[in-house]
DNA sequence: GTAGGGTTAAGA
DNA sequence: TCTTAACCCTAC
C-alpha cells in the first residue's frame, strides 16, 4: 500500500467522520448564504469552528474551504462596525486580509482580485457613512481606495459625504449590503466549487427520500429539515442493509480516499459497542437517551437532549437526567421570541433604505438570542429591525431571562462543552461562539465577547483589576476540586459572577482537550512529537467517550496539552468530578482557545486591550512547522497569512517559534 | 517586518 | 516563590 493509503489507515474514525462532518456544514454553510439565511450560516460556522478543535483528516482543500468560510464570515459581519475579527480591523477589512491570502493560495485572475477588492472597500466606506463613522470612513478612504482615474469620482463623492457629515445619499443606497454579500459569495463560488459531501452522498445513495443538497431556505425550513433529517437518519440507517452499505462505502471510500476497510470499521464499531455495553452498565439511561425516540419530554428540551446523549456519553446518567430536567424547565413562554423569524432576506433590504443599523439588528439580536434559544431549544432569530430602544428592551428580557435561568443555563453551558462542542446547532457563530463559552478569567476578552453578543452581559461582567482576577481564580482553584461541573453557580466573585461563564472554565478545558486538531494535509501530516515533559499525574482518560476515544488519549501528549500547568484534582468520587479531572488533565490550560480564536468569529471591543494569553495549539504549531518549511524562518508574515491562523501576529509566530526551538520541538 | 530582550500571567 | 510560555517593546 502506498505510504498515504497508510496514513489515512492511520486516521481514527473520529478524524474521518469530522472531515465527512466539515464538509458537510460548510457545504451548509455555503447554501444557507446563498439563501441569504445569515442566521442559518452563523449557525453552520459554529459548527464547522467548533469541529475543527476537533482531530479533523485535513485533506487538501480544507484550507480553501476555511478560507472561505472566513472570508464570508466577515462579509456577513461586515456591517457591524462595532465587530472585529482582527483588532484594530473592522470585519470587511479582515474581509480584505484574508482575501489577499484567498488569492495567494488560488489563481485567482489580478482583475477580479481587484474588482472584489475595490468592492469591499467601496461598501466599507460607504457602511461607516451610513454608520455617521466619518472618521474611519475618511481613513478607509484614504488607506484602501483605489486611485485609478476611473474611481476618481468616486472617491470624491465619498470625500464631500464625509466632509459635509452626510449619512445619507442616494449613492449610499444604491446598493444594499445584502447585495453586496451576495456579490461575494459569487465570487467565492467562481473561486471554489464545493462539491457535493460525501455524508448528502450517503444519504442519497441510500435512497433516503427528500434528500437532496438544495440549500436551506431559511431558518425555519432548516429547523424543520435539521429535525426531520435527524429523526430520519435513525430510519435510514435501519434500513440499510449491511451489503447495501458496504457497497456504498467501498464507492465512496475510494473516490474520497478513505482507506479504512470497511471490515476494518465493523471491527471498531463492535469494539465500540462492547466499551458501549461496558458504559451501559454504568449509566443505562445513556444508552437509552442515544435512541432516537424519545420520552414524552417537552419539544423544548428533546433536540437539546438529543444533543447531550448523541454527543456527551461522557455524562453520566445522573448528570443526564439532571440535564434534561433541567433544560425543559426554561423552556417556558419566555423561551421564544414571537417577534422573530425574520432574517435579514436579499429582497427585504434590496428595496429598504438599507441603513447599516437595520441590517446590525437582527445579527445581534439572534446572537442575543441564541443563549436563550439554546435553553429552550427552539431556534429564534432577531427582528428584522429593531432599534436599539427595542434591543434595550430585549435587552432587559434576557438578563430576566438570565436570572430565572441561570441555573439551566449553567447547565446548558455544560452540555455544549461536552457534546455541543460541535453539533449545537442554536450556537451563535461570530461573538457568539459563545462568549460566556469561552475563557471565562480573562475579563477583557470576555468583556470583548459579552459586548460583541449585544452587551447583555456586559454590566455584569465589568473587567476587574488584575488582583481580583487572581483571587478569583485562586477560589475557583479551591472550589474546582470541591464542585461538580453543574455546579458552578456558586462560584462568584465581583469580577466573575456566577453566570455560564463560570462554567466555561471546565467548557475551556474541553475544548482545551479536543484543540489539538490533527491536520493532516494531504501527504505532509505530521503528528505532533511529544517533547520530553513531565506530565504530572496524568490520569488517563478513564471516561471515554464514544466521541473523545482513544483520540484524546494521543493528543493529551501534544506539547500544548501536556504543559505542566495543571489543577489536576485528584479523581475520586463521581462522575461529575472524573470527568472534570480529565479535563484538567488533557486540557494543559484552560487558556488553550481564546475568544480571537474562533476562526470565524468576530470579537469586539477593540479598547480593552489587555494581556491575555493564548495557548498554542498543535495544529498552530503544525501551521508555523509547515511554514517555516515552506517559507523560510524570519518570514513571519507570508507564514502566518498562508495558514488561517486567527488572533496571531508575525510576531507571535516568531515567539512561538523560538519556543519551539528553546523546547527543541522542531 | 523582524530580532531579541524584557515583562507578565499562570501553573507547580 | 520559581518557572516558563506567551506576549510586549523597541531598535533596526
Amino acid at each position: 500500500m502506498s505510504e498515504s493509503a497508510s496514513k489515512v489507515r492511520s486516521l481514527s474514525d473520529e478524524q474521518i467522520i469530522n472531515r465527512w462532518g466539515f464538509d458537510y456544514y460548510v457545504f451548509k454553510a455555503l447554501s444557507a448564504f446563498r439563501d441569504a439565511d445569515y442566521t442559518a450560516f452563523t449557525h453552520f460556522t459554529s459548527i464547522i469552528e467548533n469541529l475543527v478543535v476537533r482531530p479533523v483528516d485535513g485533506h487538501s482543500d480544507m484550507i480553501v474551504k476555511l478560507r472561505c468560510m472566513q472570508f464570508l464570515s466577515r462579509i456577513n459581519n461586515g456591517d457591524k462596525l462595532d465587530l472585529t475579527f482582527e483588532e484594530p480591523k473592522t470585519p470587511l477589512e479582515s474581509a480584505l486580509s484574508v482575501l489577499e491570502s484567498i488569492c495567494r493560495d488560488m489563481s485567482v485572475p489580478p482583475r477580479e482580485q481587484e474588482c472584489v477588492k475595490q468592492a469591499i472597500i467601496e461598501t466599507l466606506v460607504m457602511v461607516c457613512l451610513r454608520g455617521g463613522e466619518f472618521a474611519r470612513a475618511e481613513e478607509v478612504l484614504l488607506r484602501h481606495f483605489s486611485d485609478a482615474a476611473d474611481l476618481a469620482g468616486k472617491k470624491k463623492l465619498f470625500e464631500s459625504l464625509i466632509r459635509r457629515r452626510r449619512s445619507s445619499h442616494s449613492v449610499l443606497q444604491l446598493s444594499s449590503y445584502a447585495d453586496f454579500k451576495q456579490d461575494m459569495l459569487d465570487f467565492i463560488e467562481r473561486l471554489y466549487r464545493v462539491p457535493e459531501p460525501f455524508l448528502l452522498q450517503m444519504l442519497k445513495r441510500s435512497g433516503h427520500p427528500g434528500v437532496s443538497s438544495e440549500p436551506v431556505t431559511s431558518s425555519s425550513q432548516d429547523r424543520q429539515k435539521t429535525s426531520a433529517a435527524a429523526e430520519d437518519h435513525g430510519s435510514v440507517s435501519a434500513r440499510l442493509s449491511l451489503r447495501s452499505l458496504r457497497q456504498v462505502y467501498g464507492v465512496l471510500s475510494e473516490r474520497y480516499g478513505v482507506s479504512v476497510s470497511f471490515t476494518q470499521l465493523q471491527q471498531e464499531l463492535e469494539q465500540e459497542e462492547e466499551e458501549q455495553e461496558q458504559e451501559e452498565e454504568e449509566s443505562p439511561e445513556l444508552h437509552l437517551a442515544l435512541t432516537e425516540t424519545q420520552p414524552e419530554t417537552a419539544y423544548a428540551g428533546m433536540t437539546i437532549s438529543r444533543l447531550v446523549q448523541e454527543d456527551d456519553s461522557q455524562l453520566s446518567a445522573e448528570e443526564e437526567e439532571e440535564t434534561q430536567i433541567r433544560i425543559v424547565v426554561p423552556s417556558g413562554p419566555d423561551s421564544d421570541d414571537p417577534e422573530v423569524q425574520t432574517p435579514v432576506r436579499r429582497s427585504d433590504t434590496q428595496n429598504s433604505e438599507c441603513s447599516s443599523a437595520q441590517i446590525c439588528t437582527p445579527a445581534r439580536h439572534t446572537q442575543k438570542h441564541n443563549r436563550i434559544v439554546l435553553s429552550s431549544d427552539v431556534e429564534s432569530e432577531g427582528p428584522a429591525a429593531s432599534p436599539p430602544a427595542s434591543r434595550c428592551s430585549s435587552r432587559h428580557k434576557q438578563q430576566q431571562k438570565k436570572s430565572h435561568h441561570s441555573e439551566s443555563e449553567c447547565v446548558m453551558m455544560e452540555v455544549r462543552c461536552s457534546s455541543a462542542q460541535v453539533s449545537s446547532p442554536a450556537r451563535p457563530s461570530s461573538s457568539s461562539s459563545s462568549p460566556a463559552v469561552r475563557r471565562s478569567d480573562r475579563d477583557t476578552q470576555r468583556q470583548s465577547r459579552i459586548l460583541l453578543s449585544g452587551d447583555v452581559e456586559s454590566e455584569d461582567h465589568a473587567a476587574s483589576p488584575p488582583a481580583s482576577r487572581r483571587s478569583s481564580r485562586h477560589k475557583q482553584q479551591q472550589k474546582k476540586s470541591d464542585l461538580s461541573v453543574g455546579e458552578s453557580a456558586p462560584v462568584s466573585t465581583p469580577a466573575r459572577p456566577s453566570s455560564p461563564a463560570s462554567v466555561t472554565r471546565s467548557d475551556r478545558d474541553t475544548q482545551n482537550q479536543s484543540s489539538e486538531m490533527e491536520v493532516e494535509d494531504g501527504g505532509s501530516s505530521v503528528q505532533h512529537s511529544t517533547p520530553a515533559r513531565p506530565s504530572a499525574t496524568d490520569a488517563p482518560r478513564q471516561n471515554r467517550s464514544v466521541t473523545v476515544s482513544s483520540e484524546s488519549e494521543d493528543h493529551s501528549l501534544s506539547p500544548a496539552a501536556q504543559t505542566p500547568r495543571r489543577r489536576s484534582s485528584p479523581s475520586s468520587g463521581g462522575a461529575h468530578r472524573r470527568r472534570r479531572a480529565r479535563w484538567q488533565d488533557v486540557s494543559g490550560t484552560h487558556e488553550n482557545w481564546s475568544d480571537e480564536e474562533s476562526l470565524f468569529s468576530a470579537t469586539s471591543d477593540r479598547s480593552s486591550k489587555k494581556y491575555s494569553r493564548k495557548m498554542w495549539t498543535v495544529q498552530e504549531s503544525e501551521w508555523l512547522k509547515e511554514g517555516v518549511q515552506r517559507f523560510g524562518v524570519g518570514h513571519w508574515e507570508k507564514i502566518r497569512s498562508a495558514f488561517p491562523f486567527t488572533g496571531r501576529t508575525a510576531v507571535n509566530l516568531k515567539d512561538r517559534w523560538r519556543t519551539m526551538l528553546k523546547l527543541r520541538l522542531v
